[in-house]
DNA sequence: ATCTGCATTGGAAGCGTTTCCGATCGACGG
DNA sequence: CCGTCGATCGGAAACGCTTCCAATGCAGAT
């Protein structure tokens, strides 16, 4: 197969150098303005003729001008970047989250600054030396629960915070309902006639936990239909699939195993699968199994999940912090997307001779 | 299970209020010099008794001054930023490459800029406008092959360039061996007494593309060992799981199918793994199948791969931006780190039955 | 026709550093 | 004892932009 090369595709790029190093100043006289005017044009600001505004864009087009971010910081305008404080870049979650976040940002002429607070350390760090400080307009930090010391810090850089996939006390935040989510899963496989559900709590160890939703939600609707919830049925363990298979064998190893079992995220569904499969037990025959979040490789594993919309998390957050950028009061505090189930093949009504109603 | 609050773990933040603007110049005048010999004391620059140094550095510490990273940059310093430019985000394999990067970097005390270079319309824009220009002190292209034009772009920008996770004719870059990883694979698979063996080719449909090593290692593997190559047992597609699972229903249609399947990436492999389980085959009985990337989610599923080191090319990269800014001269051009076979459960010898020699 | 007021524009004052260059001072050699 | 040189240090000029304030021009009002 032949693939084209890029500029096969009718890819033209300008060859202007635009390494001279030009400025305000230069695009101002090629208009024929002053450079005040210039600025007032390009920050779109009012005052400015529309015909000025129009020549002065147009002379910046043409000779492709970048204003100097430091010059207009220390001015006094704003940096034109937002920093983004994520736990995790590798997983799914994180990275969607970013995509969408930039996607959006850069839409607007923002740059983002990645911040990556993986470990304790790393946090204490972070909010100790706030790195961020004068360097951003607005920070988004991205499914973290912020303690009320850093929160403190935080305010110390004067700006703008957002959170995106959690739910937050005090800044404008999106996310989704995780306790809902619990329920939809829960709902499903209760319908499918399960009693014996078990739970695969997982939590992040580098990150303060408040009570799940994805964990209430489970308690939740077993009682509602009567099911005294049985402790030796949940177990709690790192995010991660290879956590998932090993507290799917804490499971199976039970006295009176599970017919069905519900893991907070599909990876650590998955790694419980290998475990199941392992066993010589099928998936979904003798055990179903439900995760969330519907993870890309959930499909091809035929994973039953409960889909949340990641991108769209990531695309509003990002909204919301050009709303507040932009000065805005009335901006959304909370924005609380819903999931969907998905139904797969890794679910099925529990076998006859292991039901237990 | 009772998880204990970050603050519970001794972390502590200083409570100071850093936002009280406090200037280079109120240091000077607290340690009783100039504004000139405070900032060449800070900045460690020779021409400064050592008394009044001390003194200076005593008064800083005191009153916690951080210097404005905008002011001195205007002044003339480096930007302390740089540009990682990747074409997706999302992927495992550009995640744990961001993570890298910006380990070393930040521990440098740099900002890590992203830039979400995606679609071909991002891409010509990105090159277009170079949004990064000004901003940066070096670019970093992740597993992005750089056209002549847009080469030609980014020396516009007038900062060093390095290319990580993919070969690259102009920059220091830093990857593995593709055709040798492709070898290891087909190594395996023979010895195992494979013949027909079947390769899913994953193109970049938005990156052009260079004859992938993963793809000429195969070729030349086979006929190391007088195997002519089959057009029918090579099939060409998309990247991703998705993909990998259409392809893998191509190729179980042909006349002859392969006994094993080697796909360009684990997730590529995982999607046909779906394919052969749907289509009533077994992994590895009826059919063998190895990646490449060793993809966390590939040992939850048992999947034979070569593993490639994704962290290291990133801190390998980044130590060489660091080389490069440091104004070092020899730095290495190009690093090429190992790969490794790894064996799990999705590779076995061909059933006697289909064997074709 | 003259005046008021608004819309537009230019001049100039910073923003907080770095760094060039000249000034100062003590020490040394002649 | 004086001239010269090197080590330190201070003054002041950038760096490239935003924005306050004053100036200009023109329309509509008087």
């Amino acid at each position: 197969m032949q693939i084209a090369s890029v500029s096969d595709r009718c890819y033209r790029l300008p060859m202007v150098d635009t390494s001279a190093k030009l400025n305000l100043i230069d695009v101002a006289r090629a208009a024929g303005v002053s450079l005040a005017t210039a600025s007032r044009a390009l920050s779109g600001a009012y005052g400015v003729a529309a015909t000025t505004r129009a020549r002065v864009l147009a002379a910046a087009e043409e000779m492709s001008y970048v204003a100097s971010p430091e010059a207009a910081r220390l001015a006094g305008g704003a940096t034109g970047r937002v920093a983004v404080v994520v736990p995790h870049i590798s997983r799914w979650f994180f990275g969607t989250m970013l995509e969408a976040l930039d996607s959006v940002l850069r839409e607007a002429d923002l740059d983002v600054l990645l911040y990556h607070v993986g470990g304790l350390d790393d946090r204490r760090e972070f909010f100790e030396r706030l790195p961020a400080r004068r360097k951003v307009d607005a920070v988004v930090v991205v499914a973290f629960p912020v303690e009320e010391v850093e929160r403190q810090r935080l305010a110390l850089m004067g700006v703008q915070i957002i959170a995106a996939g959690g739910q937050n006390a005090v800044y404008p935040y999106v996310c989704i309902d995780d306790a809902a989510a619990a329920r939809q899963v829960m709902a499903h496989l209760l319908f499918l006639g399960h009693r014996r559900i078990a739970m695969i709590e997982a939590i992040d160890p580098d990150q303060p936990t408040r009570p799940s939703g994805r964990s209430s939600g489970y308690y939740a609707a077993l009682r509602e239909v009567g099911i005294e919830p049985d402790p030796d049925l949940v177990v709690t363990t790192d995010w991660g699939g290879e956590q998932g298979a090993q507290a799917m064998s804490r499971l199976l190893s039970i006295a009176h195993p599970p017919t069905a079992v519900y893991a907070h995220s599909d990876e650590v569904a998955i790694g419980a699968i290998r475990t199941i499969r392992r066993a010589g037990l099928r998936v979904p025959d003798d055990i179903s199994i439900v995760g969330i979040d519907d993870h890309p490789l959930a499909s091809l594993i035929d994973l039953t999940t409960v889909r949340q919309p990641v991108y769209e998390q990531g695309t509003t957050a990002a909204h919301l912090v050009l709303a507040t950028l932009r000065g805005e009061v009335d901006v959304e505090r909370a924005v609380v997307l819903a999931t969907e189930l998905v139904v797969r093949r890794s679910t099925a009504p529990p076998r006859p001779d292991r039901r237990t109603d």
